[in-house]
DNA sequence: CATGAATGAGCCTTCATTCAT
DNA sequence: TATGAATGAAGGCTCATTCAT
C-alpha cells in the first residue's frame, strides 16, 4: 500500500545538513553522528541524505571541505597593510580569536576531525590550506628581524597553540573576552615570538 | 574441614588489557575499541574481559584512572631544589616533554578522553590531579618577580599548549627531539612567561 | 516540485509478529521469545522487528495492549437484556468459556504476563479493563437479591477462578467441552454465588 | 598465583540454596534465577553450586521435589476424624489457606513451575502427589450424599481455584485474613460443592 | 568438597546503507 | 529527487557451565 507526498526541491537542504552535522559534532563528537538521527533533525528521510552524500564518510569530509573553503575565503580580506608589524600580528590574532569564539562549532569540527581517523581520508590539498595569511606575516616579520628566525611551521604551531588554549579558557569560563585579557594573551604570543 | 586453593585474578592479564587498550586508542581512537577485538588482542575470551571490567565504559574510565594515578606518582620525585629558577622550569619542561614522547600512548589516551563524552563519567577527584608541581613552581617564580604575575591556571595553560604542540611537531616528524630544538622550544615558553 | 510514493508500514506484518509472539509464549512462555527467532518465524530480519517495536519489552507490552483492546471491544456486544438473570450470567459464562478455549493463546498470554515482571511496565489504564460487563451483571443480581451481596471484586475473582480451572480441565483433556459439562461447571458457579 | 582458604563442609548449605532459590523465584520468577547470583546470595562459589546440583535444570526440579515431599508429609497429620463433615472440609480449607499464606514462597514456586517448561521434566510420580487428603474427604462426602457426585479431579480443581484466588485477594491486600472473610470464602466453596 | 577465573554460545540491539516505489 | 521500510553486519553484554587448582 502506498501514499503520496509532494515535496519541493530545496537547495538549502544541503546547508541544513551541514548545520545539523556541526551541531551534533559539537555536542557529541563524531561518534554522535547517526545518519538516521541527522536526517530526522534536518527533517528529511535517511535515504534523502544519500542523495546529497553517498556515505557517512563523504558527508563528514564534505562538511570539512566546506568549512575550510569558507574559512580561507574569509581570512583573506581582513589584513590591513599599513599597520606597524606588531599590530598586524595582533589583528590576525584578534581575528582568529573572534572566529574561534563566534564560530566555535566550526572550529570544534575542524579540531575534532584532525584527531579522528577520518582525517586520513581528507585530500592533501584541502589539509594544507589555512595558514597562508600567517605564513606571509611570519616571513615579513623575520625579514625585518622582528621575530625569531624559525620555521613557519613552528611559528604557526606556537600561535595556534596559544590561540586554542585562550579560546578554551574563555569557553570554560576561566577567563572573559575583554581588551585586557586579549592584550595579556597576545603579550604571551608576542614575547614568545619576538626576536 | 577442608583446605583448598583458589586461582587469583591475574594482574598480568589486567595489565595486558590496559596495554592493548592504549594501543587501540592511540591508533584508532575510542571508537576503535571493540570488546571482542580487544579480547582477541589480549589473547582472552570476550567474556573474560567482563571479569575484569563490568562494561566497556568502566574499562575506559578505569584505564584512565590508572594512568592518572601512575602519572602523579612519578611526577613528584623529579624536582631539584638547588637549581636557578629558569633551570628548574626547564627541568619540568624537559620532564614533561620526555613523558609525553616516551609515554605518547598514555598522553594520547588522556588527551582523547578529555574530549570525549566518557570524561563526564570520570569522578571529579580523579579529574583534578596533575598540575601541582607546576603550580608551586609558578608561585615561586612570581614571588621572585621572574615570571609574569598571572593566574596559575593561565600559566599552566600556556605551558601545556606549547608542550603539546612541541610533542605534535616531534610526533609528526616535523622536528627531531634534540638539545637544540628542546632549547628552542623552551625559549618560546620562557620568553612568553618571563616578567 | 516532485511527486513521490512512499511505502507504508505493513499492517499484515505487524499482525504476523503478534501472531507468532502469541504462539511462542503459548508454547514456551515469555522466556521463549528470542527476537531473532521470532523474526525468522515471521519471515523478516531481526532488525525489521525493531522498525515495529523499539525493544523486546515494548513488543511484549504492545502485544498485551492489543489483546486487551480487542478483548474489551468484543465483550461489549454479547449481552441480551431480556433473559432471566440466571441465563444472563450463564451467557456471560459461556461467552468467556468460548473465548478462553478458542482464544487460548491470547488468554494464556494475558495470564502469563500478569505474573511476569513485564506487567509492572504496563500502564495502569490498560491494566484495569476487562470486567465491566461482569460488574454490571453482579450489581443487577445483588439489587434483585439473587446473588450474595459481596464486593464485585470478590465475585469476579470467584467467577474468574472457576472459569480458568474449567478451561484448564478442558485444555488438559480431563474434561470435554459439551453441554453437560458446561452446565455442571456453571452449576458450581451459580450455587457458589446465589444468595 | 594462588591463595588458600579453609572451609568446613556444611550440610545446611543445600538448605540455604533451596531457601534462596525460593526467595528469587518469589520475587522475580524463574527467569530471575542466575546461577552466579544465587551462589552469591548463598555465600558460596558458583562452582560449588554444581557440587550440589549438576545443572540449573536439576536445581529447579530438585527444589520442587523437596517442596512436594515436605508438603505431603505435613498435610497428612492434620485431619480430625470426629468432626461433622462440613467442618472437616472447613478444616482442610483453613489448613490450606494457612499453608498458602504462611508458605507463600513455596506455594508460589509450585504454582510457577507448573506453568513453566520445567514442569515437563518433573517425573510423573512427583507430579501426582498432593491431593490424597482431599480425595479421601471428597469420597466420604459423596458417599454420604453431602456434596455433588462429581469426579474428584473436578472437585479438587474447584477447591484449588477458590483457594488460590482467596490467597491472591489477601496477598494483594484486597481482603484481610480474618474469621469473617474465611467464613465468607468458605461459604462460596461449600455452596458450590454441596449436593 | 570447594573455589574464582575463564569461557562459548547466544542474546538484544544499533546503524549505515539499500530497496522499491 | 524523495521516501519509509527493510536489512546485514556487527557490537556489547549475559550466563550456565567448566577449568585448574
Amino acid at each position: 500500500m502506498y501514499i503520496c507526498t509532494v515535496r519541493i526541491k530545496d537547495e538549502t537542504k544541503r546547508l541544513a545538513i551541514v548545520e545539523n552535522t556541526l551541531d551534533i559534532v559539537f555536542e557529541k563528537g563524531f561518534a554522535g553522528i547517526k545518519m538516521a538521527g541527522l536526517a530526522k533533525d534536518v527533517g528529511i528521510s535517511p535515504s534523502t541524505l544519500y542523495v546529497y552524500y553517498k556515505s557517512k564518510e563523504e558527508l563528514i569530509i564534505s562538511v570539512f571541505k566546506e568549512l575550510i573553503k569558507n574559512k580561507t575565503v574569509q581570512s583573506e580580506k581582513d589584513i590591513d597593510k599599513d599597520l606597524p608589524y606588531k599590530l598586524k600580528l595582533k589583528t590576525l590574532w584578534l581575528y582568529w580569536i573572534n572566529v574561534s569564539i563566534n564560530q566555535s562549532k566550526e572550529m570544534s569540527y575542524i579540531h575534532q576531525i584532525k584527531q579522528s581517523p577520518y582525517y586520513d581520508l581528507v585530500p592533501d590539498d584541502v589539509k594544507d590550506i589555512g595558514y597562508s595569511v600567517g605564513f606571509e606575516l611570519f616571513d615579513l616579520g623575520k625579514k625585518e628581524g622582528l621575530i625569531k628566525n624559525v620555521d613557519n611551521e613552528i611559528l604557526a604551531t606556537i600561535m595556534s597553540a596559544l590561540l586554542m588554549q585562550t579560546v578554551t579558557l574563555i569557553t570554560n569560563k576561566k577567563m572573559t573576552l575583554n581588551k585586557k585579557n586579549s592584550d595579556l594573551m597576545f603579550s604571551f604570543l608576542w614575547d614568545a615570538m619576538k626576536g
